[in-house]
DNA sequence: CGCACGGTTGAAACGAATCAACAGGAGTGG
DNA sequence: CCACTCCTGTTGATTCGTTTCAACCGTGCG
């Protein structure tokens, strides 16, 4: 729990700072902590007061939306270098909750210094821009996946966006921390028809999986399974 | 096809401009103009090269994304306000398609004016901030309904949200400009669907329909109903 | 007048949810 | 150290909801 050296920060260049000028960075640092969670702990709620937004320095977050179902939703994944809890700054509550798959290390960013940002710095709004607007499409195409494919299909894309957004090591390895369940949540699909899916393509070779990291061996496999809602698409442009 | 007097525009207060001091507004008002264009028509196309961005005047537009599938997604509804096709200041192509599901006027922004506003008008790029959180959230509630809720469900959140964002005249008369297919196409439903559930509720006297507009009778119905999937999630707040 | 299109309805097929049971591993307490 | 429980993943059988296929109606339009 000490100041940060942000001008050096590691990931400064995926992080919120990364768009605004060393000088401007370092009047702030010192107004930033490093925190830890273990796995599994909530960073924030939803519906909570925001004191500070976040940005992720390690591990994986998921943000959960509860709304009125029994049944909630993960919107998004958050990787190295996302932010989140931004909403504060505008008087509003946390839309969603912010959990940790992983333990993770984020940097802690108090409500106040990012007001004073906001105003002391014009390229910092422009940095929010940008982020609200990946944001945005990463859950459009959410919503795109959402309502117009079936169950196979939903879990051959996530996994192969997946593979983009998360940093797969040395050999294709990459860090899969989510429960059959959660991966239910995400795509709208009950635990057994996830499970089910993924047991499968085990059987059949096309994935690999070890303690919380999947390797996928044949994505083209998945491909075609997604090409094949796409064929009516290519042919008529039309719906 | 004139340019604008944007300082009294009467939607000012809702519109891009409307968070912009009047003397800023003036300098750059002669350079947008106002287009009309019939129900059905496509203002821009997902995928092209933007050339402008677009304030809504009037009249109903859908955002619909194409994506792989041969079924399409409508992501947002736009109403009087509503700003489209901004994603073009960032060199980006347009993510989705916006077309007109009533006659429209709409106020034509220029890309490279636009481009100046960020540069010199400070609030702008504030003001663009508040629309993309305000269209995240949206599209995250969307993203909600898709992915937790079923078929019913879904069509009873869905006109009571429109409810709420439509201007509903004199008596709970709004505008309902959709048909089943487009329904359906937001809703991640087929048109029989659709169809289905809205042909009851008009049978049980829960809404009635005149010439594209609506009035929701019994709107208490709809939210029983979606509270019924709710009951779990008000006594256990896990899951 | 005939045709196309949007909405409606029925019957059958399909996909996913639900219910149920079990296996394996982690953690606990005797 | 073993017995027990708890939790996650898996699998099967059944049910349920939605899609699909098909037919029909009414309306608007050429």
């Amino acid at each position: 729990m000490e100041p940060n050296d942000c001008r050096n920060c590691e990931i400064r260049s995926l992080a919120l700072f990364g768009e605004i000028s060393s000088e401007g960075v370092d009047q702030f640092a010192e107004q930033t902590y490093q925190v830890q969670y273990p796995a599994g702990a909530t960073i924030y709620e939803q519906g909570d007061k925001p004191e500070a937004a976040f940005t992720l320095r390690e591990g994986i977050i998921k943000l959960v939306r509860n709304s009125g179902t029994d049944r909630s939703q993960i919107v998004r994944l958050l990787v190295k270098g996302d932010l989140m809890g931004i909403e504060g700054i505008f008087e509003e509550p946390y839309r969603q909750s912010a959990i940790a798959l992983t333990p993770v290390r984020v940097c802690y960013l108090p409500l106040p210094m990012l007001d004073r940002m906001r105003t002391e710095e014009p390229r910092f709004t422009e940095a929010l821009l940008g982020r609200w607007r990946r944001a945005l499409n990463e859950v459009e195409e959410l919503a795109v996946e959402l309502g117009t494919r079936k169950a196979e299909e939903r879990v051959a894309a996530f996994l192969l966006h997946w593979q983009e957004k998360a940093e797969h090591d040395d050999d294709n390895w990459m860090p899969f921390p989510l429960s059959r369940t959660e991966l239910g949540q995400m795509l709208g699909l009950r635990v057994e028809t996830v499970s089910r899916v993924l047991a499968r393509w085990k059987r059949e070779g096309i994935f690999e999986e070890r303690s919380s990291r999947l390797r996928l061996l044949e994505p083209d496999c998945l491909d075609q399974l997604l090409a094949q809602g796409t064929e009516t698409a290519t042919a008529a442009h039309r719906e």
